[in-house]
DNA sequence: GTACCCCCTGAAGTAACTTGAGGTTCAAGC
DNA sequence: GCTTGAACCTCAAGTTACTTCAGGGGGTAC
C-alpha cells in the first residue's frame, strides 16, 4: 500500500536499484507494477520478499538456492523441512569454508611473522620467505616459534 | 631444463592448462617459448613462478596483488618488507572475513536448530522461521513464542 | 518553466577463470 | 609410412552476481 519507488525500496532493504532490476530480470522478483510514467512501484509484500532474498544472500546462499527458498516460501504444498535441509547443507559448506579460512589465517600470520623475524628489508629476489612461496609447501619451521618474539608490530 | 609442456606444468603445479594460458594472456606468466609445432614449453623457472602464483592465489590474494608480489620477487631494487606489508594488510582482511563467517555459521546453526525445534514439516508459506527471514533481523525470540501455533503441522 | 533528482532501458564491464568448437601436433603401435 | 588417440592450439563465449555507463524520460519544487 505504501507505493514505494525503486529508490525507496532499495533504501529500505539495503539493496541498490540496479540490483533490484537485475533480480526482476532473472525472475527472482516478480515484474513490478508501473506508474503512468513507467516507473516501478512496490508494495510492502515486495519489501518483505526482497528482504528475504537479501538475508538469504547474506547467508551465502547462491541465487539458485535463494530461488528454491523463495519458491518454497510461496508454495503451500511444500514442507518447510525442505528449507531446513537446504540450510543444513549450507551450514556444512560454511563450516568447511571456515576451516579453510582459519588455516589460511594461520599461514598468512606465519608468513608475516617470519618476514618480521628474518627479512628486515632485503631485496625481493633474495628474500628467503618469498622464495619459499615458490616451493611446494609453506610449512613454516618450528624455529619460528623461538623467533616470534622479535616481531615488534605483529600481534 | 626439463622442457615441460603445458599439461605437465599443469599437473606439477595443480593448475589446469586453460588457466595457465589465461595467466599468460593477462601477463602474469611470460609468453612461453614454443616448440617447432607451436606447443608451449616450460622450464623449471616457470614451475617455480607458477607455484608461487598459485600459492598466492590460495592465500586469497587477488590477481592484481599477485602481480605486485611477482614483480617484487623479481625486482632487485624493491624491499621484501613490501611483501610483508601486503600480507599484513591481507591478514587483516582475512580476519574480518573470518569473523563474518563465524557469525554466519552461528546464524545458520540457529536457523536449523529452530527449524528442528518448531517446524516439523508445516507448509512453506506458514513456516514461522522462513517468515522471520523476511523481517529486519533474524533474532526471533518473542515473535516466535506467540505464533508458534500458526504452523499447521508443527509439533 | 526550469532546475534537479530520480527513474528508464539496453549494453557492456568486472573477476577469475571455465567451457566449447574446430582444427593441429606428437608419440606410439603396426 | 600410416593410423590412432591423447594432448595441444586458438578464438569465442559462458559463468556468477552483480556494477557501471550512456543517453534519455518522469516527478516535483520553486
Amino acid at each position: 500500500m505504501s507505493g514505494l519507488r525503486i529508490g525507496a525500496l532499495a533504501k529500505r532493504t539495503g539493496t541498490n536499484a540496479p540490483t533490484i532490476r537485475y533480480y526482476e530480470e532473472i525472475g527472482l522478483l516478480r515484474s513490478a507494477d508501473r506508474q503512468a510514467g513507467g516507473q516501478r512501484v512496490y508494495s510492502d509484500a515486495d519489501v518483505k520478499r526482497l528482504t528475504f532474498i537479501r538475508r538469504c544472500r547474506e547467508f551465502g546462499f547462491s541465487i539458485e538456492q535463494v530461488r528454491s527458498l523463495v519458491e518454497l516460501v510461496q508454495d503451500p504444498t511444500q514442507s518447510c523441512v525442505h528449507a531446513r535441509d537446504l540450510a543444513h547443507e549450507h551450514l556444512i559448506a560454511v563450516r568447511a569454508k571456515l576451516a579453510e579460512l582459519k588455516a589460511l589465517e594461520r599461514s598468512i600470520a606465519a608468513f608475516v611473522a617470519s618476514c618480521d623475524a628474518s627479512c628486515a628489508g632485503g631485496p625481493g629476489p633474495e628474500c628467503v620467505i618469498l622464495d619459499d612461496l615458490s616451493k611446494r609447501r609453506i610449512e613454516v619451521p618450528s624455529t619460528l616459534e623461538g623467533r616470534r618474539s622479535t616481531c615488534g608490530t605483529c600481534s
